[in-house]
RNA sequence: GGCUAAUUGGUCAAGCGGUUAAGACGCCGCCCUCUCACGGCGGAAACAGGGGUUCGAUUCCCCUAUUAGCUACCA
């Protein structure tokens, strides 16, 4: 067989070697023990939390060394390709404080575009150039077979219980003579070309992962299709040759790509490429609450595994990276407390601490972090977090809850603790939030929460004294000595101790005093100090409250 | 079915042949306290099972179970 003739048979426009590309996009020049990482989605337009996880991953090891971590679309199945999905996975990953150095959606004629180009439908003659290279040395032919005839081979091979796929003796269109594939040529068979495999099933490879250490894999025997019969490449081809040229160094991607290692084994040693170093990731899961049993995240059934979700109901950008990036690296956490002021770019970042297997997404471990990132911030900052939230999700409320900047600026301070010695730790998330203090805001509409547990009489004669006593000037310690008045009067207990001692002998003590004041002017149960709260909403609001229960 | 990987409390996890088997979240109790939150103290809770190897296995090997992934002209 003339290896030579049926390379130009079967690409006659391809002008170029694979040395033009060698030398074109030229080894990287950057600082010791620095990666090149990458991004490389399908631009389905839809980008969740797996992706975000793996992306910060990805971007941490680039950027702790000062590498390179760029964007590349992997468009080669047509159904899936969706307009603007570059900018929006740009945009989402840049909301999560994560930023491309080149690649996709960066300006055509700079520097971050020189090893481009990033779309994969756009680098069809590279991939045409290469597997020319590999036709001309019989390391890959056309195959003519149908989808039937494929099928059909596959349904005898599961039958003998044979392993099933296109390999040695199945691999009927090895044997094709040059007049045979002339003929179906000319006949215009479309076709799709094929790896001439030269591995062998008794042996194996051995290659280190960065994340799961040494894997031993059998060596790939089947011969894989390298070009679809569009021309367009598969993704086992395309990542060889991109992420060769592209100069990538370390190749993040989930578990699922650890199986068809061999195949890229083999394609980087038949193509002369130097293998990049691998890291597989495990996937995130959760509890399925069919079964009960632990699953992969999946798009279609889990509604928080989309990024809007966390958007919508306002968790901060930040609070989700600590999160992600304690389930990324288990010694994390400890570092971040240890180091609470530094930078959390600052963190050591290492492959080998990432996780083997798939972590169960937890959402209290979410909100506990949520509380702990939030309390550290200033009011200032989580104002403009949930103005900014409330402006893109609830412009309607946003009028009424921004209308007096002081008044929220107030309640933020209350809520979080600020000038305690110790920060509060109430807040979440934005929605959260403004359930959270809602009754400063929704006036006569206001809902009880929590309703009184004394009788109608107690909460009258409770309410009714202290609307009497009560002085808009009194300070916190007055006003609260006037409680404890009120509490004697009516023959519940203002000393605890007291109280506590001989609980038979009051009808309770000043909590219940204090209650019945803050469910009725507040609406719930549980609010942080409740003379700040009226100082907030003003006597006005506060008498108002009280008239309409009484 | 075949191949591969994983398996420490409810969850996330330290551990790399000898430990009273860390820590965090959640849960429970106590303290602080006008409620809540914060904070402090304490508690319940784990090496999937069975065989080896070894003076000694959570740690190494094998088998079983379970879970996940792959087994496409999808990625």
């Amino acid at each position: 067989m003339n290896y030579n003739k049926l390379a130009d048979m079967l690409f006659p426009n391809v002008t170029n070697t694979p040395e033009f590309y060698e030398s074109k996009f030229i080894q990287r020049k950057l600082p010791n023990n620095a990666q090149v990482t990458r991004m490389a989605p399908s631009p389905t337009g839809f980008i969740h939390l797996g992706n975000l996880y793996s992306a910060l991953a990805d971007e941490r090891i680039a950027h702790k060394n000062g590498g390179v971590f760029y964007l590349r679309i992997e468009d080669t199945d047509e159904k899936r390709k969706v307009d603007g999905a570059v900018e929006l996975i740009i945009d989402t990953l840049r909301y999560f404080d994560i930023e491309f150095d080149e690649g996709a959606g960066f300006d055509e004629n700079e520097e971050t575009n020189a090893y481009g180009p990033y779309f994969q439908r756009q680098r069809v003659d590279i991939y045409h150039t290469y597997a020319k290279n590999l036709v001309a040395k019989g390391l890959a032919y056309p195959c003519f077979c149908t989808e039937e005839e494929l099928d059909a081979v596959r349904k005898t091979q599961e039958e003998q219980k044979e392993l099933t796929g296109y390999y040695g003796k199945y691999a009927a269109c090895r044997e094709l003579t040059m007049e045979e594939i002339e003929a179906n040529l000319l006949a215009k068979k479309p076709y799709v070309l094929r790896l001439c495999s030269q591995g062998s099933p008794e042996k194996e490879i051995t290659f280190v992962d960065a994340i799961k250490g040494e894997i031993k894999l059998p060596e790939n025997i089947h011969d894989i299709v390298l070009l679809k019969r569009d021309g367009i490449p598969t993704y086992h081809f395309a990542h060889a040759i991109d992420d060769h040229l592209m100069r990538t160094t370390v190749v993040v991607r989930g578990g699922e790509w650890l199986a068809s290692a061999p195949i890229h084994y083999e394609l980087f040693h038949l193509l002369g490429f130097k293998m990049p170093k691998y890291a597989h990731t495990a996937h995130l899961m959760k509890i399925d609450e069919e079964t009960g049993g632990k699953r992969k995240l999946s798009k279609r059934k889990d509604p928080e595994l989309s990024l809007d979700y966390y958007k919508k109901d306002g968790y901060h950008p930040y609070c989700m990276k600590v999160y992600l990036m304690t389930l990324l690296n288990s010694n994390f956490e400890e570092w971040h407390e240890k180091f609470a002021d530094k930078d959390i770019n600052e963190f050591p970042f290492s492959i080998d601490k990432m996780n083997q297997s798939g972590a169960l997404f937890d959402k209290d471990k979410l909100h506990n972090i949520c509380k702990n990132e939030l309390s550290k911030l200033s009011e200032n900052e989580v104002y403009d977090f949930l103005y900014q939230w409330a402006s893109d999700y609830e412009p309607t409320n946003k009028e009424i809850w921004f209308a007096d900047k002081e008044k929220m600026l107030s309640i933020l301070r209350l809520y979080m603790g600020v000038g305690m010695k110790r920060r509060r730790k109430d807040l979440v998330y934005a929605k959260q939030i403004f359930e959270l203090f809602s009754y400063f805001f929704d006036g006569s509409k206001m809902q009880e929460k929590d309703s009184f547990k004394l009788d109608i009489d107690e909460v009258h004669a409770i309410l009714t004294k202290y609307l009497e006593s009560y002085n808009h000037t009194d300070d916190n310690s007055i006003w609260f000595n006037k409680l404890k008045d009120i509490a004697d009067s009516l023959g519940y207990a203002s000393d605890m101790k007291a109280y506590k001692a001989s609980p038979e002998k009051f009808k309770g003590n000043v909590s219940d005093v204090a209650e019945v004041i803050r469910i009725a002017v507040t609406g719930r149960a549980n609010t942080p100090d409740l003379w700040t709260i009226v100082h907030i909403m003003g006597e006005a609001q506060m008498r108002e409250r009280i008239e309409t229960v009484l």
